[in-house]
RNA sequence: GCCGGAAUGGCGGAAUAGGUAGACGCCUUGGACUUAAAAUCCAAUGCGACGAAAGUCGCGUACCGGUUCGAUUCCGGUUUCCGGCACCA
């Protein structure tokens, strides 16, 4: 038999399309398994090899659990809304529409060439008013249940995009997009509230199987801390200044107090503050940085003190004096602290550049070279002194300033409200009305969905606007409330909004009465199985299930967690060991290994290459490594004769079953491999083997290797698909060889391998172990001290 | 700085409820086939020393130390690299 590839990857392609082989049935008898991938942007560069490892995963678990009996769904679609799309448009003036349509075509053609056993029955497209009818939907759900909010805010805006940015597009102080300097500019902005949904988001990961780091990011992304809201009175007016501690048990240790710049206590007091003048240059000052400047300057702290306000310490009355600082954000907690320079590090370096006291209040370190941070005993706080234990002492200071009506417990996240605009045309548009009279008003649900507008020019408005502002036609309205004369917002929706409920859509793709029809979700909820990147363990996979609790707190979907599993496959890096890069120019195009070497030994390569979910490099050679394994196993054709077992490789079998068995489960892939590589190298070995052992071959490399799996499986006289026929099983007691090697060391150090029986005991394994000529030798002119058996492993014999 | 993860031959990587380190593949070397090359097949292949050879001995899982009959695996410390967060009070 020849190894035709070329021939026999279109043929099985054709074969498989024509069965409709790989269609998920809504409501089977089958158990049901829903693996999902993360579907890709169509970016015009095409899929490269990345694309391919974040699939294949998942491809080659769908793959087995179909040959298991499982009725699999395992989608895919397109995120295609989005800056590149646009950028290009803007450029090129060809509309994003068609660009999209384009790339979208060569990522399917891509994907089929690879043998991907995709429903491509259910391909959803994020850019379609059909499927956006349905982001628009969830998005005015939200507005009725006052998750949607907007307000002025300093916003992170990128001058060369013009746009503005979430927290997590400008990480670094850069644009996301185009990595231009990120600036400061005043905006009214959409927000989701993602922060009332915090604490359900963190109770949610308790009952999920993630990877345990990708757990531990989003913990962290979530930021939640618990400690206290102090009350601190301010000299001379009524107000309180409250500020947010973690360790209110260090209250005697306060000698000043920090505010943000932008602290509004400031301006309501103007009049009583005599250096006013000095405090507002200091903003300015704080204005031109960018928040990544803010940041990086953490070592030299600035600030200017506040000339006519002190406040007053709750629990020992003293005055103390309070700062401005851009070492304390507006964003997080109150806006304020106290400071405790004995035992906070920033606190420290502001009080000694600004010769405040320093008063230790927990015991251990050393407060004259650096903030003592650790635990002690509590010294210089009154009702507190004494205690040594960090717990007690904060849970006693809540109490006594409870008591006091001073403060008490709470609660703070580090994650913010998520920004929800971008003036940008190619996203969906927010589906809302100004109305003067009426205010904010969401658009009928009838109309939806609220199309996104013809026009030929692109390019955002100059500052900052969406270019759909420029279109009279859509921003003129009616208000749906009061049909007076109104306004269309004209901002879209950010690039996450499409890829938070997607895979809810897989499950009913062509619905058009419903996001998806309720008896469908409760059929296929929840994803089994997903599969992605790292990258995207926090981001998309938090807004995606801040999207999908809500719906459940609303009755749409049945599950509270949309993933019950998640894992992340590593990065394939270039051949020369860097992240592969158009600017580096070391990409590999699937498409350039598919026409060489054929899509199976692409799939082959890809998982062999090492651990899935560990970066390695593309390594050419290796490439060839497996079109060698695939050619051997077409080989094994010729050695083929007779019916049933070879005695010689029967229980090679078994172990390999059982082993490849396990081993995807796992995602170990490359074992899986390997040892298929090994079964194939014994069956040379012995020079022959059965229809029905080469069979279990062809099955065990199905999902991995189809075509070639298939057609070894037609040549065996098969009339039916084997992607459709059953997993091989294996028998346990088939896996265990009768005769087992031990080693046999001399004080610690291996000297023979002897083969005994698998039932002989102890004294039969240790006479064998003494009658070794070798061990004889090492044994030598020394007495024996001790000897240790470890059954079917090792024999060590101690002497002197 | 904080939170994760990692370090094993020339290379990608196997093996951890403590038990023969280096499976499998790549590279390399020798041989077979061939007019020749490619492809294929067979053999060798952690490092070092001795030996004509069969072989023998020693050293080896980033580094230092510990526990143990026995440590790549467990414990303490150090270094380096990768990912994430970062003035979060």
């Amino acid at each position: 038999m020849k190894y035709d590839f070329k021939q026999i990857e279109k043929k099985w392609q054709e074969k498989w399309e024509a069965a409709g082989a790989f269609h998920a049935q809504d409501f089977s008898e089958k158990p049901k398994f829903y693996a999902l991938v993360e579907f890709p942007y169509p970016s015009g560069a095409g899929m490269h090899v990345g694309h391919i490892k974040a699939y294949i995963g998942l491809e080659v678990v769908s793959r087995k659990r179909r040959m298991e009996g499982y009725n699999v769904l395992f989608p895919i679609g397109f995120d295609a809304f989005g800056l590149p799309t646009e950028n290009y448009a803007v450029k090129t003036g060809i509309h994003p529409r068609k660009v999209t349509d384009a790339n979208i075509k060569k990522f399917t053609q891509q994907l089929q060439r690879v043998g991907f056993s995709l429903d491509w029955s259910r391909v959803i497209d994020t850019t379609d008013e059909a499927y956006y009818k349905w982001t628009q939907w969830i998005f005015l759900k939200m507005l009725d249940h006052g998750l949607v909010f907007r307000d002025k805010a300093l916003v992170n805006y990128c001058p060369s995009c013009k746009v503005v940015l979430s927290n997590e597009d400008s990480q670094g102080g850069k644009c996301d997009i185009c990595h231009s300097d990120v600036v400061q500019k005043s905006k009214d902005v959409w927000y989701l509230r993602i922060t009332e949904y915090a604490d359900k988001l963190l109770e949610g990961l308790e009952e999920v199987d993630y990877l345990p780091n990708v757990k531990q990011q989003q913990i962290n992304w979530i930021g939640r801390s618990t400690g206290a809201f102090v009350d601190f009175s301010i000299t001379d007016i009524e107000e309180k200044l409250t500020v947010y501690t973690t360790r209110p048990d260090t209250l005697f240790g306060v000698t000043f107090m920090v505010m943000a710049p932008e602290h509004p206590v400031i301006d309501a007091h103007r009049n009583q503050i005599s250096n006013m003048e000095e405090i507002v240059a200091y903003r300015a000052e704080c204005a031109k940085k960018t928040e990544f400047e803010r940041t990086q300057l953490n070592k030299d702290k600035t600030g200017v003190r506040i000339q006519g306000l002190s406040a007053v310490n709750p629990v020992n009355g003293k005055e103390i004096p309070i700062y401005i600082s851009d070492y304390v954000m507006m964003g997080y907690g109150t806006g304020a602290i106290m400071a405790v320079p004995a035992h906070d590090q920033r606190d420290y370096d502001f009080a000694k550049k600004f010769g405040i006291e320093i008063i230790e209040v927990i015991q251990g370190g050393d407060i004259s070279k650096e903030a003592y941070t650790g635990d002690g005993e509590m010294i210089n706080s009154g009702f507190l002194n004494g205690y040594t234990n960090k717990k007690d002492s904060i849970k006693e200071a809540i109490a006594q300033l409870e008591k006091m009506g001073k403060g008490k417990a709470g609660v703070q996240y580090k994650m913010k409200d998520w920004a929800f605009n971008r003036q940008r045309y190619w996203g969906e548009p927010i589906p809302v009305i100004h109305c003067d009279k009426c205010g904010i008003v969401g658009v009928p649900y009838e109309e939806l969905p609220l199309r996104l507008p013809e026009m030929e020019n692109f390019a955002p408005g100059t500052e900052g606007e969406s270019p759909l502002a420029k279109i009279a036609s859509f921003v003129n309205c009616t208000c749906p409330k009061c049909g007076g004369k109104a306004r269309r917002e004209t901002d879209t929706m950010p690039q996450w909004a499409g890829s938070s409920w997607y895979f809810l859509r897989y499950m009913d793709p062509h619905n058009d009465t419903c996001l998806a029809d309720p008896k469908k979700l409760a059929y296929w909820s929840p994803v089994d199985w997903y599969n992605g990147g790292m990258e995207h363990v926090t981001r998309h996979m938090i807004y995606s299930r801040f999207w999908h609790r809500f719906l459940y707190d609303i009755g749409v979907v049945p599950t509270k967690e949309p993933y019950a599993k998640r894992t992340a496959q590593g990065l394939i890096l270039g051949p020369d060991g860097d992240k592969m890069s158009k600017s580096k120019g070391n990409v590999v195009d699937p498409n350039d290994v598919v026409d060489e070497y054929g899509a199976d030994v692409l799939r082959l390569y890809v998982l062999f290459m090492g651990d899935y979910e560990k970066a390695a490099p593309w390594s050419e050679k290796s490439v060839k490594g497996c079109k060698r394994f695939l050619e051997r196993t077409v080989g094994l054709m010729d050695l083929v004769q007779g019916r049933g077992v070879t005695p010689a490789l029967e229980s090679s079998f078994h172990k390999t079953v059982k082993k490849v068995t396990s081993d995807i489960e796992e995602m170990k892939f490359n074992t899986a491999i390997a040892a298929m590589m090994a079964l194939i190298n014994e069956i040379y070995d012995a020079g022959t083997l059965t229809v029905d052992e080469m069979k279990t071959f062809a099955s065990l490399l199905c999902p991995f290797a189809p075509h070639i799996s298939e057609e070894i499986w037609e040549q065996c006289g098969e009339k039916d698909l084997l992607s459709l026929s059953a997993w091989p099983t294996f028998d346990e007691a088939k896996t265990i060889d009768d005769t087992i090697e031990i080693a046999v060391q001399v004080c610690g150090k291996l000297r023979a391998t002897i083969q005994i029986p698998r039932e002989a005991d102890q004294s039969a394994v240790l006479a064998a172990a003494k009658a070794d000529s070798k061990v004889q030798a090492a044994l030598e002119g020394k007495t024996i001290v001790k000897e240790i058996y470890v059954p079917s492993k090792i024999v060590n014999i101690v002497a002197k």
